[in-house]
RNA sequence: CGGGGCGUAGCGCAGCCUGGUAGCGCAUCUGCUUUGGGAGCAGAGGGUCGCAGGUUCGAAUCCUGCCGCCCCGACCA
């Protein structure tokens, strides 16, 4: 992509209104621009770290076993009453009415709609168990949405829901998300740690925040340092083996945020080995049994031709909240350092005498090299100066910066910069573009 | 929802107290000079001063009401 051709509205200044770093970052980068309070508009380049974090969310859903479908984001009371939340909701919900006067709602969840739509079609427990997922605009009316995407009154979420016969069968559905949640952070980058929620009515061990660890946090974290150093399970797990055990593995150490914090049990962590920090909440997991399937009569027939209501769980991870985290764990004073997997472009080219005609050519070949190895580029062969080349590529954190001038090509040279350590090799322009493919290649490697 | 603050050019701000021709920096446009980390000089364009009332000969400025946005807290993915 060349950047003449994009849509780049980067600023010099910080727009006011903007505190933490990756709100600044956004609006500076040209990623988004905010329409109302807690409600922003998707630029080019926001779009492009939005969508690459939403096919990777996709892919360990599929993953584990979940099936995407798309349910709208208007949707009618009634379903609401059934359940009785449409009184209990409260003014967080977004009420509209439509022309005939029915009651509307812009949906904050949807649980009682996917409840709606397996209830009429799932009879029997021979068609579960049954996870269903979908990546969907939500709107929560926050008192007081701040943060930018982080904490907007928009916002673009994949929730998942499972079905099954019997609470036994629901936590191995509870497991499996488990599961796929370490798998989807650490893939992009950045290890969420799972810590204990309340459970709600429900009780029971089967809820957990997944907690992304940085500095400034909206919530603060205590757990047990073993935690944070655990990979997440490899890309060959087997979702339909026991999970029990890297269940067990994953919770048994102390991980709490404030609101769940015991200083009881915290008391008994070694004192060397407890952490206390901040972190943002990226996704929650929570079993809730029958809540919406026996309101709702959602019910199967078992082996024994019993009516049965589902067992259900429901699985959030906040996508467009995930933007503004990730660079709060990867940024530095000059703007965002994207892991690759969920870079806007894995590699920018600067060219430094655009209309010369040495670097224009060395400029495409190596944008041809790069794009046939399928690194994705942006090319800025604008007519801008140097410096403002320079600060404008670290400013939308691409990976990877070539730059690309007549003093360097003499000695046949071009200068790659790596964003995430701000190291810089001068090479030949051949041995850049296999450097970075190379580089790129291994880094979208899934394991 | 409690407390605080802000709305003046695309962005960042001054002007308001003490009413009298709407300003500065950045960005944009033109020309020249520059060109390896957000250039220099000269010139130009760009404003319902958030909205509506009121006071006044005269309101960005004073008064009233409304709207929007931000920060702290409570709340939340």
């Amino acid at each position: 992509m060349r950047l003449s051709r994009f849509y780049l509205p980067t600023l010099k200044e910080t727009p006011g209104d903007a505190q933490i770093a990756s709100h600044r970052f956004m609006l500076r980068a040209g990623m988004i621009r905010q329409q109302a309070a807690g409600i922003y508009a998707w630029l080019p380049l926001g779009l492009r770290v939005l969508r690459k974090i939403e096919a990777i969310v996709r892919e360990e859903q599929e993953r584990a076993g979940a099936v995407e479908l798309l349910m709208p984001t208007i949707q009618p009371a009634s379903l609401w009453q059934e359940s009785g939340r449409f009184e209990a909701y409260g003014p967080e919900m977004l009420r509209i009415e439509d022309r005939h006067g029915r009651d509307m709602l812009y949906g904050p969840t949807n649980e009682e709609m996917i409840t709606e739509i397996v209830r009429t079609a799932v009879r029997s427990y021979k068609q579960l168990p049954l996870m269903l997922y979908h990546i969907q605009w939500k709107f929560r009316d926050e008192v007081r949405p701040r943060f930018g995407v982080m904490r907007g009154r928009e916002f673009l979420m994949k929730d998942t829901y499972s079905f099954d016969l019997s609470p036994e069968a629901a936590r191995k559905s509870y497991l499996k998300m488990f599961v796929a949640y370490l798998r989807t952070f650490e893939r992009m980058g950045v290890r969420a740690v799972p810590v204990r929620a309340d459970p709600g009515p429900i009780g029971g061990d089967l809820s957990h925040e997944f907690v992304l660890l940085t500095e400034n946090g909206e919530s603060e974290v205590f757990l047990h340092e073993g935690l944070a150093d655990l990979p997440a399970p490899p890309a060959d797990t087997d979702f339909d083996s026991d999970l029990e055990p890297l269940f067990e593995e994953r919770t048994a150490l102390y991980a709490r945020t404030d609101e769940m914090h015991d200083e009881a049990l915290w008391a008994e962590v070694p004192e060397e080995a407890r952490v206390t920090l901040r972190g943002i909440e990226v996704g929650h997991i929570f079993y809730f049994g029958t809540k919406y399937s026996e309101p709702m009569n959602a019910r199967v027939q078992d082996a024994d031709g019993k009516d049965t209501p589902l067992e259900m769980g429901s699985y959030g991870i906040g996508v467009s909240r995930l933007v503004g985290a990730l660079i709060e764990a990867h940024s530095d004073e000059d703007g965002p350092r994207w892991p690759i997997p969920v870079a806007p472009f894995h590699c920018g080219i600067v060219n430094l005498k655009a209309g010369n005609a040495e670097t224009d050519a060395a400029c495409e070949a190596l944008c041809a090299a790069l794009e046939a190895q399928g690194v994705e580029v942006l090319y800025d062969d604008t007519g801008d100066r140097a410096g403002e080349k320079f600060a404008r590529m670290d400013l939308i954190g691409l990976p990877f910066a070539v730059t690309v001038g007549p003093r360097g090509l003499k000695e046949g040279k071009v200068e790659v910069k790596t964003r995430s350590t701000g190291e810089k090799a001068e090479m030949a322009p051949d041995a850049a573009a296999a450097h970075i493919a190379e580089a790129v290649r291994a880094a979208l490697m899934v394991r």
